[in-house]
DNA sequence: CGATTGACGCGACGTTCGTCGCGTTAGTGA
DNA sequence: TCACTAACGCGACGAACGTCGCGTCAATCG
């Protein structure tokens, strides 16, 4: 399943794994057990989830022995986490249609079926899961996050350029807005997310960032 | 420490979980065992958070056998399902200061002194992380979402008699509005969260209410 | 091309987890 | 009060986890 898209990753991996090792010996075999290593706890996560997320069994899938893998990511959350970092490296753009709330609703549809369909799912809830328990994975996350969110701020920028929102708005917080009932829904309320409810965390967010809701300056008593 | 609340707890266990063993015989000791075992969750909880959570200290520090526990809850999905549904019977009002956004602020305001400082917050952090694995603990997390949700949405229900907001208001969506950027800050995005953080997402929830955003037949393209 | 040395493979070890069968205890109802 | 039986206590068991010491391999550099 979804070989292609692993197959990418494998390459990624090698190339951009280098640093990893951070020493002094960055070798061939090195990277190639790293590459084999997060591409097995990619599979993992996709067949077992966080929780059945093991070292052991990501040693044998990879080919790689046990011991090394507690020595070079020291268990499941360094696992995790290395994986995360990864995916930071892999570039994302947000979609730019012109006009805020659509490009707000691409937003959160993108989170959604971010969390459901996609290919890479299972390693974003065991990001989520592992970052509660992990202060490994917790950095990792935010990290990754503030990384997104600073892509995804373009979006409100060129908005304030075409006008629709004030000069002073608060990209970030546009973001949050529009996102954030998403990920509530999926982590704490467990609502169902239907493409309505997108459509109205879009649509809040656009519209409250154009009436001067949220600028930089929003003093609130 | 917290000798008080855990006591209350104690006595609150004892006399509503008679209905948790469910079958024919709601006896003393199964109840007394109960209560042993689901302090003990909330204590272990406490000290070495849900990752620590291991049903062998569960059951030496309550002094039930270990196997008693597993056949009982079946591991430490169980027992976290468990202490949340006891949650939900305990229950809890919002503060009504008369004006929506004040009260929303304190809504969000104890969401996040919920997750931090409250002697509680171990108990609800684990519950975050355990409903990603479990599915038990998610339906138990949706159950008592929803109830904290229905009662939460008396607020914006006076401010629609009252005139702040228009009468046909989506409550529950106000209520989301308001605390999920706390959630997202929390568990998503790892953001600090500030007091100013908390007025804006009031604010922010407050004002798109009052102009009429968040009406529950908004139909959005 | 050969020496160096950091990383890896290997197997064994102690620990912890979760399960099982059986004997005992203690609520329940006559 | 007494029999009944569901629930519990108990100890042992296999399996998996995580660690360790040591021998080997291969990437780097002279």
């Amino acid at each position: 399943m979804t070989r292609a898209i692993l197959k990418c990753n494998y390459i990624c991996i090698m190339t951009s794994n280098t640093h990893t090792s951070g020493g002094s010996r960055p070798g061939g075999r090195t990277a190639r057990n790293t590459a084999a290593v997060l591409q097995a706890t990619l599979d993992e996560l996709g067949e077992h989830g966080y929780h059945g997320l093991t070292v052991e069994r990501v040693a044998t899938r990879s080919g790689v022995h046990k011991a090394t893998v507690y020595r070079r990511w020291g268990g499941v959350d360094g696992l995790v986490s290395a994986a995360l970092e990864w995916s930071t490296a892999h570039a994302w753009e947000p979609t730019r249609t012109g006009d805020l709330y659509t490009d707000l609703l691409r937003l959160a549809e993108t989170v959604a079926q971010g969390f459901t369909d996609a290919p890479e799912s299972d390693l974003s809830t065991a990001s989520i899961a592992a970052a509660i328990s992990s202060a490994t994975v917790a950095e990792a996350l935010r990290a990754f996050m503030a990384d997104r969110h600073a892509r995804a701020a373009v979006v409100v920028e060129e908005a304030a350029v075409r006008g629709e929102v004030p000069e002073d708005t608060d990209a970030h917080e546009v973001v949050r807005v529009a996102v954030a009932p998403v990920y509530y829904r999926l982590f704490v309320s467990r609502e169902p997310v239907t493409a309505a409810d997108l459509r109205r965390a879009a649509r809040t967010a656009a519209d409250a960032a154009s009436r001067g809701l949220l600028t930089t300056d929003q003093r609130t008593s």
